[in-house]
Order: structure tokens, then sequence, then C-alpha cells
DNA sequence: ACCTGAACACCGTTCAAGT
DNA sequence: ACCTGAACACCGTTCAAGT
């Protein structure tokens, strides 16, 4: 019959070998951006491709694999600084710092990168980098291996938190206006120090990178012992 | 008819007034922590309470509102160091572990506290607590405003990366071992510190309170200055 | 008021079939 | 080999109905 689907869309059969696993990677990474985890279906991928929900099926085995192949392909956007001089400490923060801006490039990939374990070469490589680095900053074999896990840890919650609170900001309107409100009418008896540093807690919403430098800072700081 | 059905359960019509809010909370921290967030379903749920699938929405609006109470429940199981004495230092370090140990001990839990927005009263005591220890350890409103984020983020950081990993160890056999492996198998010229330090880095799975220590301690020191 | 099952619009994936 | 739609076993939730 010839009678029109639910106009879901009027795609005919596609020519083959229009698919490609680079071409669907763009497309999920694309997808993961603009609307976000909870909007990446294979479904919508398909339909970002202008291809039948199978058609991803024929280049990864599931969401699974693809999904770990859309983490090494964010991953790989990490620029590692090849300069091998300067200070160790302004070194470990840049490195740190490149990994933390492609986790706010990609909002989504961190979820990616948090859910599933760490395999692939681009990992090892900032790793090494980083151990390097700690190890000519004077830390001992295990120390070296604790500050770099360390400085993970903290850069995967750093940009956890400023994820969910970018969301939130973009989401609701006035955000810092309605939390200073909500702190100021908080018991000063019972909440002395919320109510007094309102101000300076519903400017913390929007000051993702600044807020990030100084915890990064200070982490360097704690964990070279000066 | 009185044809049994698939055999899903063999379950007749409860009494009414079984269900009630702290019951379902009960049975959700119960689910959450045996079989994990993908596996925290209202039809699970449901199962698990033994009623029918609906039963639970008499009681909450939907699952976004349930997820919301779950996580204000296990908030309120952090204790508080009451202890108004000691070093600012260690009293800040005694708070964050409490927290740290929530996430531990409730894996799922941080899930649910990082992907909505932490309102509710438990947060905000223990927010008002950090607060007050930072600047009477000396900082300035913004820095102390600025150091409490940093916490929190190294806090859930530290419980991403540790659940994370204690999950891999859970799920397969001798991770430990064939972490080894793989880093010793790579080539010494371009990853020298990944090669060197296999034993230690292998090593890091399973020591996450260790770990946690050795992070938020020098953070902390970082934070304080000295 | 509290609990029920059927039904709806989603999801990932299997499978047999088209080209 | 690559792409297709139908179908299956899931999911959260709406709804009308039972008690």
């Amino acid at each position: 019959m010839t009678t029109a689907r639910p106009a879901r869309s009027p795609r005919r059969r596609v020519p083959r070998n229009t698919l490609n696993p680079d071409r669907i990677l763009d497309a999920a990474v694309t997808l993961l951006d603009r609307d976000g985890t909870e909007a990446f279906t294979m479904r919508a991928l398909a339909e970002e491709l202008g291809v039948g929900t199978m058609a991803v099926y024929s280049h990864f085995r599931g969401k699974d694999e693809l999904s770990d192949a859309v983490a090494q392909r964010l991953l790989a956007e990490v620029e590692l600084p090849v300069t091998g001089v300067g200070d160790p400490g302004d070194r470990i923060t840049e490195v740190v710092r490149s990994l933390y801006r492609l986790f706010s490039e990609h909002p989504s990939a961190l979820q990616l990168l948090t859910s599933r374990p760490m395999r692939g070469d681009e990992q090892i490589a900032v790793t090494d980098q980083l151990l390097g680095l700690l190890r000519s900053a004077g830390l001992g074999r295990t120390e070296a291996v604790r500050a770099y896990v360390a400085l993970m840890q903290y850069t995967v919650g750093a940009a956890v938190w400023t994820t969910r609170s970018r969301r939130r900001c973009e989401r609701e309107e006035g955000v810092g206006e309605r939390i200073k409100k909500r702190l100021t009418a908080l018991p000063p008896d019972s909440y002395p120090s919320l109510t007094d540093l309102a101000p300076e807690l519903s400017a913390v919403g929007n000051m993702g990178p600044v807020q990030f430098e100084y915890g990064l800072g200070r982490l360097v700081r704690g964990l070279l012992g000066r």
C-alpha cells in the first residue's frame, strides 16, 4: 500500500553506505550536546541521521558499545600541553584544566565518562603525563598516584557540580535572586553563616571556571606541600 | 475469568492502608542499595512492596517526587559532629568525611543527589556548619564560600570515583591483576611513568577511604593556607 | 482514600526480510 | 554488507474502575 505512515518522517530507503561509524559518532555528540543524556536514544539518533532505527546496529553492537566510542572520541579532544618546561605545579594545573574544559563543553560526556571504566589510549596519555609531572614535583611513588587520583576526583566533582548548577540556571529564571531570598528568610539564630553569606552564596551559581581555578589552585598547593 | 495470570506474583488484593510514605521510602532505599540505580523502577518497587504498580502513586506524585524524598531521607542520616571545640581544620574534615560516608554506604544516593538540586533542611544544616567552620578558620566571606564549594566538589567527585571503581571490582574478578598486566605491557618509552608506577596504580582500586583521606587532608591544607 | 489492571507512549534490541 | 519494519520485553504514567 502507499498509505502514508503517521508522518514520523517522509523518509524513503536511503542509499547504501550513507552511514559509517564517524558519521554516527558526529551525530551522537551533536545530539548529546544539544539535547542532553536523557534524549540520547537510539531512535532519536537514527532520526538525527535520517535512517531507520536499526541502521546504527550495523556499525555498533548496541548502545553500550556506541557510548564507549563516543567517550573515546571526546577524550581525544583533550589537548595536552606539549611544552616540556615550566613549573610542574603550573603544568599540572594546565592539564587538569583542559580536562575540566572538555567536561564543560560536553556536559553529557561527563555522565558517559563517569558511568563506565576509562579505557582507551587518550586516557592513558593524560594519566602518564600527570604522573610524570607529579613525580618531577618531588612526590614519592605512592604519593604521586594518590595525588593523581585526588586531582581526577576533584575535576570530576567540579564538573558534575558545575553542570548541574548550570542546567538549573538555564531551566529556571533568576535562580540567584530566588536563592538569596530563601537564604535571607532563614532564621539567623539557627543558620548564622548561611544568612550572613547569602549574597556570596547566591552568586556562586554562575562562576564555574573561577570556582574551579580557586579549588584547583588550593588542591595543587596542598598536594605539592607548599 | 479465573484463569491465572502469567504467574507474575500470586498477589491478591492487599488490605487498605498497608502502604505509607515511610514504608515506600524504606523499600526504595533497600532496592537502591541492593540492586542499584538502574534497577530502581516503579514496577520493581511495587513488587518489593507486594502491591500493584500503581499503588505508589497514591503517596507520591511520580518517580521524580519519590526520588526527591529518598534523597531527603538519606541526607538526614548524615550525623553532624556536635562538639563545639577543636581545630577548625579537623572539624571540617569530620563533617566532610561523614558526607563521604553517606555516599559510600548508599552508592545510588549519589546519583540521586547529584542529578537534582539539593533542596531540603538537611543540606542546609550541613552547609551552615561548614561555612561557619571555614570562617572561624580565618577565611574571608567570598573565600569561605569558594572553599565550601571546593570541598563539596571534591567529595562528590571522590564518591563518584570510588563507587565506580568498586562496582567494577565487584563485577569483574581480579581487576588489580588485569590492570597491572595491561600497564606493564605498555611501551615504557611512550608511557614511562605509567609503566613505572604500575604496582601502585593497580592497588589504588580498593583503597577508597584511605585515598579520600589523603586528598581531603591536602585540600583542607591548601584551602586553609598552611 | 487507597489500591487495581488495562492501555498509551516511550525505550533497547532480536529477527526475518528486503536491496 | 547494509538498511528496513514488525515484534518483544521493558519503562513511567494516565485513566476508569473497584473497594
